[in-house]
RNA sequence: GCCACCGUAGCUCAGUGGUAGAGCUCUCGAUUCGUAAUCGAGUGGUCGUCGGUUCAAAUCCGACCGGUGGCUCCA
């Protein structure tokens, strides 16, 4: 039998025959030159691979061009190589680890006697520009197990990756002229291709991500087909500085964290704790709408509760050191900070009969925990160590879980959705393998969870075997305006703690019962939710929100009195105005509340001090101003308050 | 916690071995102004802390505290 042609087919369906042994390459210079000059890679039956590697018989192809995103991925694995390429270059004796397209760019690590400077950068990124301007092309070779070793027999950290390759696996090493790495692919057909780039920046990295090993010297950076790709990439991190909670939070005195008090601390100044106030207001609302009661909880127990729940001897790494006993008190007993609320409301449960029909019981209390957060992890109030959780309890049947997940998620959109807009993601996340309880329940809950999405419609991404080892959980993410992305809400079912308490509520059947139970948090804590909207936003919060909602500018000492009458009709309106009264020139104040972000700034000139009208300027807008009666502007404004508006009424 | 970098007035920053600076903020005075910074004057810092080197340290070295970017961990 001859095998002289093979057939393969194209996206749009047409088939196309080939000499046998002809390449992804071959493919693209037989279907034009066009295509040929632009192709960068192939997706072989849904694989990307190499141009230069031979296609199957029968096979599907698509060739990648950079209009292709799956090609980015390959431009930046190639970037990491080029990187390597160079660092090898200038450091003959780095160790290589591993080099992978991460989103927006790639990474490498080396281990190296000394970390890299910024000089070291600026160098390395020269050196890349060589390797570039030197097109050398990838070659792919695939080696057997103890040719591979050879090959990296200086390369410890490849050698212990080699020995951890399945034995049924391709063993496969890229050559780009002096460079020879370790590596599935695929890359692009040279070198020559990596055009726009740039080294950000340089840090440690754990050697396979474990802190027990050894750490290495990572270099960052971010690669892109054009130059107004990384352009505009490049000017995106710098809008995402200025959006940064932690600037905008000290610029609109919203917050601070003072260093004699300790790290992770949050100060809420009188503007930031309004935004507080406000979210707490909001979520207390809805949830005592739907059943909820409010408890409060001490802030600090017996050490023995935490033990009795299981948390003390795994988490005792984030909480706070004991306290002594106090004067008076047996040597034993010691008091700890409460990291989490869930054991005090468990005795809220606990501390009375509970019946069937009584559930589900929903105990809800937005409560300051504190946790001893590792110093590095700290950032600004998106990760703290002391933290406001809107947190809630809900006891219920197993027959219940799905019902009460659907409301809880019901929640989620009302806050996340309709009254912020924003886009956030749905994880179920499930068994992991270590567990406790049996698989039954697990089922179920498991089913329950799924369930629910499933009937709300919502679309979710399953994180197998992600769930917390005493239960499955729905954690709720969202990208912030800049791509970035958070966990806010989650919901935590709960065999264990139940257990562990001996929680139990009658039955119909007048026997004993044990409860489930859901954790849940829907800001996920006020802390990162109000850092998260200080950046969404910019600072420009949406009135209700607003720490100022209207100041009030006369345009001279004249219209003092009027102004006053004004701030005093909006205040009686219960909206948050005042009085800008300083001997200032009006561009001076309105530039001062245009800096600050108040949504509204209402000048009074003569005119309208007559006229008894306000002339309003709508934050960001400009000097186009809307002239209304007074009485106007108020119901204007306390409907836009109302209705948690998210544009502007004026 | 680990690696690197950083820490000067309330804020943003200049000052690299020889007597601590600017702008803004703040206070006072003048100005009373029609939509993004009016003019003048003044207050304000043992240069993160402690120790070392030096005739001399904001500047060089070390430790600690705090911050930034990553890693690990996580709401």
């Amino acid at each position: 039998m001859t095998t002289a042609e093979i057939r393969v087919t194209l996206p749009d369906g047409s088939e196309r025959r080939l000499p046998a042994g002809s390449t992804a390459g071959d493919l693209a210079r037989a279907i034009g030159p066009g295509l040929a000059k632009a192709a960068l890679a192939a997706r072989v039956n849904g694989e990307v691979r190499d141009l230069a590697r031979p296609l199957p018989d029968g096979a599907s192809v698509a060739i990648l061009t950079d209009k292709d995103p799956a090609a980015l991925d390959v431009l930046r694995h190639s970037s990491a190589h080029v990187l390597a390429t160079a660092v090898r270059q200038l450091f003959p004796h780095a160790k290589i680890g591993f080099g992978p397209a991460i989103e927006d760019g790639f990474y490498y690590d080396f281990e190296v006697p000394r970390p890299f400077t910024p000089e070291d950068l600026q160098a390395i990124e020269g050196k890349m520009a060589e390797v570039v301007a030197a097109d050398h092309p990838f070659v792919r070779e695939e080696v057997d197990r103890a040719a591979a070793k050879r090959r990296f027999v200086d390369d410890p950290l490849k050698l212990e990756r080699i020995d951890d390759l399945a034995s049924d696996e391709v063993i496969s090493v890229y050559t780009d002229g002096p460079f020879v790495d370790l590596c599935r692919g695929p890359h692009l057909p040279g070198t020559g291709r990596v055009k726009h780039f740039k080294l950000l920046h340089a840090a440690g990295a754990y050697w396979r991500g474990d802190e027990r090993r050894q750490m290495l010297q990572r270099i960052y950076g971010t690669a892109w087909f054009t130059k107004d790709d990384l352009e505009g990439y490049l000017r995106r991190l710098e809008e995402a500085k200025k959006r940064d909670h932690r600037l905008i939070g000290k610029a609109l005195d919203l917050y601070s964290i003072q260093e004699d008090v300790g790290p992770g601390m949050i100060f809420w100044h009188p503007r930031g704790a309004m935004l507080n106030f406000q979210l707490r207001r909001f979520i207390e609302d809805i949830i005592l709408a739907r059943g909820y009661e409010l408890v409060y909880t001490p802030h600090v127990t017996r050490e023995q509760l935490f033990r009795r729940s299981g948390h003390l001897p795994l988490y005792a790494e984030n909480q706070f050191p004991a306290m002594g006993a106090g004067e008076g008190e047996a040597e034993d007993v010691r008091y700890r900070v409460k990291p989490m609320n869930c054991p005090m409301h468990i005795l809220v449960y606990a501390s009375q009969q509970r019946s069937y029909r009584d559930l589900p019981i929903r105990l809800a209390e937005i409560a300051n925990v504190y946790r001893n957060e590792r110093s590095g992890t700290l950032h600004g109030m998106l990760r703290v160590r002391g933290l406001t959780m809107d947190d809630a309890h809900i006891f219920l049947r197993e027959d219940q879980i799905e019902q009460e997940i659907f409301e809880l998620l019901d929640i989620v959109e009302l806050v996340m959705g309709k009254t912020f807009g924003l886009d956030y993601r749905l994880d179920l996340a499930t068994r992991p393998a270590k567990k406790l309880g049996d698989d039954a329940m697990w089922d179920v809950a498991e089913r329950g969870l799924e369930q629910a999405l499933k009937r709300r419609g919502a679309s979710y991404r399953l994180d197998q075997g992600g769930g917390a080892f005493y239960g499955p959980k729905i954690d709720i993410k969202f990208n912030d305006a800049i791509g970035r992305e958070w966990q806010g809400a989650t919901i935590q079912l709960d065999f264990q703690l139940p257990e562990r308490f001996q929680l139990e509520y009658t039955g119909a059947d007048n026997a004993p019962h044990r409860p489930v139970m859901i954790h849940r948090a829907i800001f996920g804590t006020i802390e990162r939710f109000v850092g998260f909207l200080i950046e969404h936003f910019a600072g420009a919060f949406p009135l209700w929100l607003s720490p100022e909602q209207v100041r009030v500018l006369p345009i001279a000492d004249a219209q003092l009195e009027a102004a006053r009458g004004v701030a005093a009709a909006l205040q009686a309106a219960g909206l948050r105005a005042r009085v800008d009264e300083r001997s200032e020139t009006l561009n001076y104040r309105v530039r001062d509340g245009e800096v600050m972000k108040v949504p509204y700034l209402a000048v009074v000139g003569q005119r309208e001090a007559d006229a008894g009208t306000v002339a309003v300027r709508v934050r960001g807008a400009g000097k186009k101003q809307v002239v209304l009666p007074l009485a106007e502007l108020v119901e204007r404004l306390t409907e836009e308050v109302r209705t948690r508006s998210l544009v502007s009424s004026v």
